[in-house]
DNA sequence: ATTATATATTCTAATATTATTATATACTGG
DNA sequence: CCAGTATATAATAATATTAGAATATATAAT
């Protein structure tokens, strides 16, 4: 059961694990959009957002609601904003590796990335 | 900026995202521990342990301070202990689901899993 | 010096994730 | 019904992650 457990969560992190997605939660987080709109937003492929919104979904983090034409999303359960937010706080703490992290980008370290 | 800072934001997530790495972080938030111990609460092989290890010390999300043989690990910053926290509330908040979600494993969605 | 112990790295095959392109479905207005 | 708009899915090629086996390094003990 501990097991399962791990994997539930590291299910969920691995769902947060992409830019795109991470922007979409973050743009959901001040409110319902539409598909569309959040396309704009990102200003990517409708397929790719499209694909990255099933992600969420599969995953339970986004729930969306059918409005005639267009399919509105929300973020399911605030506590993710809340994990969003713990990282932001974790990103002002370390900015300055944070910064090293993000220049090299290749730190050849086995099994890594 | 804003999508670098996602990027990093989505590394952290990415060095989360694996039931054991999550295992590692949940006991050393207990406390440091040596590699080998971690070896043993986990029951895993040896080398996979430490590339996990290398995956975590990468992401800077554990520090290590190496005493005569061996290599004692620690979470680096307790924010990381709070998000696998907030992880457990989210997973009882939605338990039946979180359940069903472990039960098939396995839903097509496009581009998911 | 030799052997033993603790930990890290490299290599590899299997698997998973990603962006892109093409196509499908569902609803709306005429 | 037909055309148009909004969204989802499928197929695929490129890339990344994983576990496991073999090997390497560093320290300690004899």
């Amino acid at each position: 059961m501990q097991d399962a457990l791990r994997r539930f969560k590291a299910d969920i992190f691995q769902a947060l694990a992409h830019p795109t997605r991470i922007a979409i939660l973050e743009f959901l987080g001040e409110g319902e959009l539409s598909a569309g709109a959040l396309m704009e937003k990102l200003g990517m492929e409708q397929a790719n957002v499209s694909q990255h919104l099933a992600v969420l979904r599969a995953k339970q983090l986004v729930v969306n609601r059918k409005v005639g034409n267009q399919v509105f999303y929300s973020v399911r359960d605030p506590i993710i904003n809340k994990v969003l937010q713990l990282m932001r706080r974790y990103f002002h703490a370390h900015l300055k590796e944070a910064m090293d992290m993000l220049g090299e980008m290749e730190k050849p370290v086995a099994g890594a990335k």
